[in-house]
DNA sequence: ATAGACTTTCCACTAACTGGAAGGTCAAGG
DNA sequence: CCTTGACCTTCCAGTTAGTGGAAAGTCTAT
């Protein structure tokens, strides 16, 4: 498989496998005889994984790890689940951010009258 | 009020002070004989308007925006308001992403034991 | 042989700062 | 007057996780 099949079929568009290889996190299998990059099935496994990691927001190193763990055929769930549920917690820290934010802009978008006239509480609040 | 000044009463660190000068954002009022940044209060006021902004999450170029109609006795409350109301719908869509990956994610790690053995939900739905 | 669809590397750019180096300035204390 | 330490300046590099593009080499089909 060349590049672009590897990007397809691990669903990643063909510069971000390049990058991942350029980081270390999933190289190519080999080097074609003209130098271009020739991935394998455990390749693309591991492009498909990292895919799935990030959908979840998990960092870049993060994947590392996570990478690490899924081809340890000696790793304990309790690892995994560590790196997890630090995400999560991280998630839901953002998100109540994010409420608390929302309330606070809802609240003033909804006192704006939103007229032709200059006066305005989302101005008189930042200001 | 030199920059160290400036930066306590707005609010923000000198490092960020001196970027807002640096890409045009808030400049200082003036500058010294040895070449120091000289703000006033209408400078602090502004400053202390972008903090606030960002911690709405407005990104720099929407402050921008929201500063030129701060400094504007002419504008209407209409034109804020669409600014913020455009804001607060991409923090709305935001939180249901969230919410759907914060989901996923509990899914998978209450599922998991996190313990010593390798068997791991978590790795066998990212793998 | 040549067109066009691939591939390579390398460099620059994104947002919004932050850290650090090298060097100039200022105020207080001895 | 000199020194010390806390300021200040500019400039450069790095952060995250890629993306865009240029120049040049390769492969495949006609």
């Amino acid at each position: 498989m060349n590049i672009s099949e590897a990007a397809k079929a691990s669903g990643l568009p063909v510069k971000t496998v390049r990058y991942y290889a350029d980081i270390g996190l999933v190289e190519a299998a080999s080097r074609s005889q003209a130098g271009y990059r020739i991935y394998n099935d455990a390749a693309v496994r591991r492009l498909s994984f990292i895919r799935r990691a990030r959908t979840f927001d998990f960092s870049v190193a993060e994947c590392r790890e996570l990478l690490d763990l899924y081809q340890d055929q000696g790793r304990t769930s309790a690892e995994v689940k560590k790196i997890a549920s630090k995400r999560l917690e991280e998630i839901e820290i953002k998100q109540r951010e994010l409420q608390a934010l929302r309330d606070d802009l809802a609240h003033l978008v909804k006192a704006c009258r939103g007229d032709d006239r200059p006066d305005c509480p989302i101005i008189d609040f930042l200001g």
